[in-house]
RNA sequence: GCGAGCGUAGCUCAGUGGUAGAGCUCCACCUUGCCAAGGUGGCUGUCGAGGGUUCGAGUCCCUUCGCUCGCUCCA
């Protein structure tokens, strides 16, 4: 999708993130560098809120799933068992003539050829074309890896060669036994793992969808094998409830079923749940069945046993598991994009509620537009505002503090005494605040503050003994 | 990685080889009586970076970094 209105509402939204402190480019000030971001002080509150709810709901609130927090750099053995070391290098081939890029071995495939191997490097053998534009003009076979390699200790040896985890998940195989002899836990059960994983993309894109280096949440439910179509149907679903919890609603997320020829050969199914980005409907979350090949290879390549006992059966068997893994920053940025919203609001004095903004169009007279975040509650950085109506009269600023005090306890709350009341209100809109809190001339007398919707801008007179309740209804949805 | 386009204040963007600008934002003060009100004042730039041409470069040339789009890649 490259229409106009995707294009600029992405421009809108990078905007937005910018100067309000959710997205950085990363080292800005040295010219950036692609394919990594940083997050702002809002953007943080944004991305630890979402980890919070997952944790929470995956975690703190199942009785049968358990955590783990892994080292970034492990064994690399670890990717020889998973297949990444070398999958990750394919080796590809250009076309010098129409530019377009291929894998050497599936061109190789494809025309009844093999990749020949000399002088310790791979070479096309005679004959191959492009089959795009059937030029004999190809590069040799390079390697593109995937994985970014580092050295330990002080000698860049390639014998103290390691990578940066290209996925959370190898550390949760590898410590299977561990995890199992400890937790107490019986198959089916599950641990979880959210932390940094990191891919040399060929090609980051679209802000911050595809980086390279990223924030993953992992699950891997260890379960009996034959169970695996059940479980990855719960999955499925469980996962797909929980989006709305954080604010994305059904219809904008989207299941991509993956064929059987699609599968990796040791997979029996998956599927991505996918959110309706402004450039296209993208992967959040792959959620696959992959039966036994992750631990089966650990035990090949470590000798140690990763079979399970199952007392019920009085059977040894190597767990299948169920592994639903998400991308923490793609679904911020779901989240912000399906936040981001511009409207006509009706200008002081107007009673009328607002209405929708369409592009091209301009604000009716006794409108203007206003932009807001409707972030979900759950995921919102900052919960509530606290104003003083007015900045120079100390009793009420007093008050003010007093109160914001009180809330900050309870939630992440912002105290702005500054400017006008409708600014101060905007300013809130624009980073997604549900709740604003104004002390006024009458607070003094009846201890009443007014309480302020975003979205609807309607106000409501609460005494102060009452707030907390009535913010927690709001505010503690999940 | 290839091709094309772009890079000027926090943001959006003007700027014809000759003194770097506007709007918004932000900050201070005045004024404030619930939705970006008004007034006064103020901050902000190695014009992405480096080199070259020129008396003189934001402007022309080269290199490089970053961004966008297309191709490519995407467990």
């Amino acid at each position: 999708m490259t229409d106009k209105t995707a294009t600029t509402s992405m421009d809108k939204l990078e905007s937005l993130c910018k100067r309000r402190g959710f997205i950085f480019q990363s080292s800005e000030i040295y010219g950036g560098l692609s394919g990594f971001w940083d997050y702002g002080p809002l953007g943080c509150e944004l991305k630890r809120n979402i980890r919070d709810a997952w944790w929470d709901d995956i975690v703190r609130r199942r009785s049968d799933v358990v955590g783990l927090d892994c080292s970034i750099i492990m064994h690399p053995r670890t990717w020889e068992a998973s297949g990444h070391t070398t999958s990750f290098v394919d080796p590809m081939v250009d076309c010098r003539t129409c530019k377009k890029r291929y894998k050497a071995d599936s061109l190789t495939d494809e025309q009844g050829a093999k990749l020949v191997f000399t002088e310790g490097a791979l070479r096309l053998p005679e004959g191959v074309k492009c089959p795009a534009c059937g030029s004999r003009d190809l590069t040799e076979p390079r390697a593109f890896n995937l994985m970014f390699k580092t050295f330990v200790g002080p000698l860049e040896d390639e014998s103290a060669a390691v990578y940066l985890r290209p996925e959370t998940a190898q550390g949760i195989f590898a410590q299977f036994p561990n995890v199992l002899s400890v937790s107490r836990q019986k198959v089916p059960f599950g641990i979880a793992q959210i932390g940094k994983a990191f891919r040399n993309e060929i090609n980051p894109r679209n802000y911050t969808f595809r980086s390279r280096e990223f924030e993953q949440m992992e699950l891997e439910f260890f379960i009996k094998p034959g169970t695996d179509q059940q479980w990855h149907d719960y999955w499925v679903q469980s996962r797909l409830d929980w989006y709305r919890t954080i604010g994305l609603p059904e219809d904008a997320l989207g299941k991509y079923v993956y064929d059987k020829g699609e599968l990796a050969h040791y997979a029996s199914a998956c599927v991505d749940i996918t959110y309706a980005f402004p450039f296209g409907a993208q992967e959040l979350e792959g959620i696959a069945a992959r039966g036994s090949f992750d631990l089966t290879r650990h035990q090949e390549f470590s000798g140690k046993s990763m079979e399970y006992f199952d007392q019920e059966s009085n059977q040894k068997f190597i767990p299948h598991v169920v592994e639903p893994s998400a991308g923490v920053d793609r679904i911020a940025l779901a989240v912000l994009c399906e936040a981001y919203c511009e409207e006509y609001a009706p200008k002081a004095g107007m009673d009328s509620p607002a209405i929708p903004c369409l592009p091209g169009t301009e604000p009716p007279d006794g409108y203007e537009q206003r932009t807001l975040m409707r972030f979900s509650p759950r995921v919102a950085p900052i919960k509530v505002a606290v104003f003083p109506l007015l900045k120079n009269k100390p009793d009420l600023v007093a008050k003010a503090r007093e109160i914001y005090d009180e809330l900050k306890i309870h939630w992440s709350c912002f105290l702005d005494e500054v400017g006008a009341i409708g600014r101060r209100y905007r300013r809130q809109d624009e980073i997604g605040t549900p709740c604003a809190v104004t002390v006024d001339f009458d607070t003094l007398d009846d201890n009443a503050v007014t309480l302020r919707d975003r979205d609807t801008m309607k106000q409501e007179r609460i005494g102060v003994s009452e707030l907390k309740d009535k913010l927690r209804s709001i505010l503690d949805v999940s």
